[in-house]
DNA sequence: CCAAGAAGTAAGTGACCGATCACTAGGTTC
DNA sequence: GAACCTAGTGATCGGTCACTTACTTCTTGG
């Protein structure tokens, strides 16, 4: 197998790790073992933990996109951002890898280079949302604040409906988004959708720029 | 000193170095440099390490109950919120210890003692918001939605305003809160405000629970 | 056929971490 | 003054961690 797709593996190898204990509390163990390789085997491919922690932010960020892109599918204005905001609440329910990275991530921000990579996977989902909505600023506030508020419910584990507390929250969070696209908003509903963002440069953007030729040079 | 008093000493300083490095990646080495003690006395005042993070997630969630009855004092309902938001707010601006433990908690969630706690933490503070504000579900809803998108925007470093992509969006945020306590939004205004919600058991409950009659029986 | 380079590993290193244990100092009570 | 309690420490242990070094095996193209 060639190092790329090794990458690419243990990158997926990595979200599923680190979006269950985070940076610190993942060990390199724990992710060369899923993947199959030997541990030492992982500093070749990636130079740091941090780096590799890097790279799984990039890609769990381009798989939101993934499901925004799909969901947003057909869709336009208001209409697309419930359907995007729909999709998220199903994965969230679906035990899924992204809860854990939207998670770790944040997080992991008091570290100044996992900052910068969180903020511009953020930076990258949040202009994808706005290409393929085109809603207004406020309306795509609200759309990111009650996915954020969604992740917290989800990261608390009342997330399945069936807590006589949360259940009320995630109705009301259930039926805004669905309100949200009916016919009494109609502001969004002609604004011409710019589809086929160019897909941002990534993980694999990081892994071309860490490891474009990665050469010993002292042998 | 006695022992209580070193306990709220110590989960002081959990809560300041917690808050940086999560769970996982704080030594109780750390937590004892700070409080001046030696590290294994820790663990006569809390059994584990997570023990103690509990205690800090707990303290931490009574902090934010505070900010929240002083910033209410006085007002009600939808304006009471605005009051509580602007508060919130102000506090993630000004290099805080909560912002911290707030990002740390949710992502400390896979352990379930820890979710627990959390979610007793964040009903309470649930709780706390509806007794302070009187406020109907979806504005509630839509007050910690923002509150946790603040979080992230915080987390990112751009909650201080000097960034061209974030700006917009915080200024969404922050003039969404104040219209909403203008004049054309009455429903809430009249709604009696339950005030005084008895402090409810945290950390110390949590102590007292733990440490109620601490024996070396075998000596 | 063989050299060069890439994929991959076994073994190891020093540092660190959570937790334990045996112990001391100072005070209180009969 | 013996018995007892509480606050607090030094030493250390078993284990884990990220990362390194030196090695082997496989592939490939001239």
């Amino acid at each position: 197998m060639s190092a790329d797709e090794r990458r690419d593996q243990v990158i997926r190898a990595a979200v599923a790790e680190f979006a269950m204990r985070g940076l610190e509390g993942t060990s390199t163990s724990d992710i060369a073992k899923r993947v199959g390789v030997s541990q030492p085997y992982l500093f070749r491919l990636f130079p740091t933990k941090r780096d590799l922690f890097i790279a799984a932010v990039g890609y769990s960020c381009g798989q939101v996109r993934d499901v925004f892109s799909e969901a947003a599918e057909g869709r336009y204005g208001t209409e697309a951002l419930a359907a995007m905001g729909e999709a998220y609440q199903n994965l969230l329910l679906a035990d899924n890898e992204l809860l854990g990275m939207q998670l770790q991530q944040f997080a992991a921000c008091h570290d100044p280079e996992v900052q910068t990579a969180v903020r511009r996977g953020m930076q990258g989902i949040w202009q994808h949302v706005e290409n393929l909505s085109g809603a207004p600023v406020d309306v795509r506030v609200d759309f990111f604040a009650k996915g954020m508020l969604c992740n917290m419910i989800a990261a608390m584990g009342r997330a399945d409906g069936n807590d006589p507390m949360w259940q009320p929250i995630l109705d009301v969070l259930r039926d805004e988004s669905r309100a949200a696209a009916g016919p009494d908003r109609a502001s969004c509903e002609a604004i011409p959708v710019r589809t086929g963002s160019p897909r941002e440069p990534g993980y694999a953007e990081y892994v071309l720029r860490s490891f474009s030729s990665d050469s010993d040079s002292s042998a």
